[in-house]
Parts: C-alpha cells; structure tokens; sequence
DNA sequence: TTAATCATACATTCATGTATGTATAATTGA
DNA sequence: TCAATTATACATACATGAATGTATGATTAA
C-alpha cells in the first residue's frame, strides 16, 4: 500500500486503539488475537505490529488513553479539596460516574477492565501499575478522610480505614453492577443517589465507628 | 498405570479440581492450559480428558461444587425469612462473606470468577447460568425488600428496585474488595460493619426514597 | 535518497483433540 | 468360585490448526 502522512499514521493508530476497544470488549482480551483487530480495522497484522510491540503494549496503550485524564483529575482535586473534604469525595465519584456513562471509550475500557481481562500475574506491568493506582488512591483518600473528620464533616470517632474501603468499594461494585447491566439502572443519576445515602450514613450511622 | 478403582478415580477427579482451582487462580482461566493443571496434579491430560469434555467442561464442574451449597442455602432462607425479612439480608450476606473468608474452595473459585475470567460470550453456559442466577436472585431480593417495606421494617416510600441494586453492588463490591487485598480488611467482620451501616442508612437517609 | 508506513510471506511454537495402548477392576457365566 | 470377558481409568503418541513474531517487499512522504 502507499505510505501515509504522519497524521494518517496518527489516525490508524487511533483506529487501532478504538477497534481494540470494541473487539476486547467482545471476545475479552486473551480471547481476542491480533489478526481479529486487524481484520475489524480493515488493516493486516502489520500495521499493529508496527505501532505496538505486541498485544500487551496495545492493551496498554489502550488504558493510558483513559487513565491519564482520570488521573489527571484526581490531582486537581486533590488541590482545591482542601476546605471541604466531603464535596471532594462527592465530586471525584460524581466524576467517574458521569465519565462511565457518557463517554464511550471510558465506558468500553473499564469495561474490560472490570468484565473482561483477567488480573493475573501474565499481565505484568498492568497489574503493578494497578496497584501503585489504588495504593495511591488509598492514601489520597485516607488524607481526605482524616481532614473531613479534622474539620468536623464526620465524627471523630470515624474509623477512617475502614469508611476508606466502604467507600472505594461501594463505588467500584456501582460501576461494575452497571457495567455487567447498564439497563438495571442510571449510573449517573441512581449512582449518586446511591453514594449520597452512603455519605448520609457516615454521618449518621455508627457501625463505621470505633 | 495401573486401573483405579472407583473411589481412586472420584479421587482423582476431585484432586484435577481442587487443582484446577490453584492453576486457574494463579495464571488465570484462559491463561492456563489443561497441561498446566495435568502437571500441576501430577497426572497426564489423558486424566482430564477422561473426566471432563474439555477445559470449559472442567471449568463448569469447578464453580459448580461451590454453586449448589450457594443457591441450596438461598433457597432455604427463602423459606423462614418472611417473618424478618431485614434479618434475612443480614443472614445471607453473613453466611456469603463468612464462607468465603474461611472455605479455601469458596475463597477460590470466588476470586476466579470475579478477578481471573473474562466474562464474554466465549464461556456460553457459565455466562447464561450466572446471568439466569442473578435475575432470581434480584427478584428474590425485591420481593424481601417488598416484604420489609410492608412490615414497617423499612420506610414506605423507599425504593425497592434501587435499594435492591444498592444492596447487590455493595456486597459483590466488597467481595471483590477483599479478594484482590485481602490483607486490607476482614472479609467477615468489617464487611459485616459496612453492611450494618448499609442498613442503617436505608432506614435514616432519604437518599433511595422516591 | 532515505526512511516511514504498512502488506505479505514464512517459520516456529504451542495447545488442543483424538486415537491408541495398557493394565487392572468389575462383571459375567458356568 | 473361578476363569474369561469386558469396561474402566488413565498414559502415550500423533495430527491439526491457530497465533505469534519476524523477515522481507512495496510505495511514497520527507
């Protein structure tokens, strides 16, 4: 075929991502080969070959293209959370919620994150970086907590580890329930009213206190 | 090798599972091949394939010795929950967190299906089975929410269908919570405090009334 | 002229499924 | 009861297809 420009080159590359996308999303990761994507994005082997070392550097390129901005996200909060710790924590689901359910690549990716891979050690870099992820995830929220309940949000007697692992996995099992049945209900909209009954129970409830 | 008798065979059968169980937890379903778990076991493929179709025959077989105490215990509380039908989610959720916390099989086969399959249309039956399972367990659940509702047990203007995915996403959050950290809490007893505070908030909070 | 952007062709590995072999438990018949 | 037969419970060997990685070719942007 002729060589393209750069920026068709970008394009491909692009395509390639997206078609990952769908085709994980169908036949899950280790299920799909590489001659499935290619063929679902009207290319040969060659063209992923040249643009990613293998499956898993596609796999991987795949994630950065969601991860970034999540993470990027979640530093600016972390700034301006400061003086209310407790609208911090509701924007940064209210975030992930409205991302999942409207944006469609967010929503295929962590699909196939949830659903549709499998974490194991075969993963490799995936699964370290993962985990760096939610070790820092927990210590950002750990932080968040301990102010809220600095600033009287919740009560002092708050076991905050404990409200910290309610709390990452209330959301996760929101997103993955809505993940496996997006008809069952609203992620957004039935999500929030979801956490906004959690948040209530932090300040109401005693059984996440010492 | 010599011919075993029935009982040897049953036993070897059960050992091919329980191994099963280790390979496929640590290199994943469809990262494991049957030579994997031969070995793993000490026996020849010729020995898999003597007990079971194939892999996802094995695999079916696997997740069923813990499926059927599951639902066999589901079905029992059907029964006697009428009469306390909060008591009863408090039950269930007991028995589910407690079994999985100290049954190695459970603990296992858990982890598979949650962290170490993909679930695509490829495993076929499993998939269908769990989606059937689900939905009984949703109208199950609703109809003890109802049934709560209209004992008092819970305000009159809650949400059942809502309070019902609410309820679902906790729990299997949790689950998987603890089984990708298990260190990071006890399954049994905060699990069983984070649940408590779940209960508390569907009487305290409005968040999942209409 | 060179190097980028793929397509094409080829070699290798690897998992699967099946066919066959084998020794013995279980069963049958007298 | 005891050989004779049969079916069981695997191990071994083989054929097949499929996915991977690489090497090479072709065309044209740079």
């Amino acid at each position: 075929m002729v060589k393209k420009t750069k920026e068709e080159a970008l394009e491909t590359r692009n395509l390639l991502l997206d078609t990952a996308e769908c085709v994980f999303n169908q036949k899950g990761v280790s299920g799909t080969t590489l001659a499935d994507i290619a063929s679902a994005a009207g290319v040969t082997r060659g063209a992923i070959y040249w643009h990613f070392k293998n499956k898993a550097d596609l796999f991987e390129a795949m994630c950065e293209r969601v991860r970034l901005p999540m993470e990027t996200m979640i530093a600016a909060g972390a700034e301006d959370g400061v003086a209310d710790p407790m609208g911090e924590l509701r924007k940064t689901v209210d975030y992930f919620f409205l991302k999942v359910a409207t944006d469609l690549h967010h929503h295929r990716v962590f699909d196939i994150l949830f659903n549709k891979c499998e974490f194991v050690e075969q993963l490799g870099p995936i699964i370290d970086r993962d985990a760096r992820v939610r070790e820092a995830f927990r210590e950002r929220f750990e932080r968040t907590f301990a102010n809220a309940v600095r600033l009287g949000q919740l009560p002092a007697s708050t076991n905050v580890p404990l409200a910290v692992n309610a709390y990452l996995s209330y959301t996760k099992g929101i997103m993955r329930s809505w993940l496996l049945e997006p008809e069952s209900f609203d992620l957004h909209r039935d999500g929030m009213r979801m956490m906004d009954g959690f948040f209530d129970m932090l300040g109401s409830s005693t059984a996440l206190r010492d």
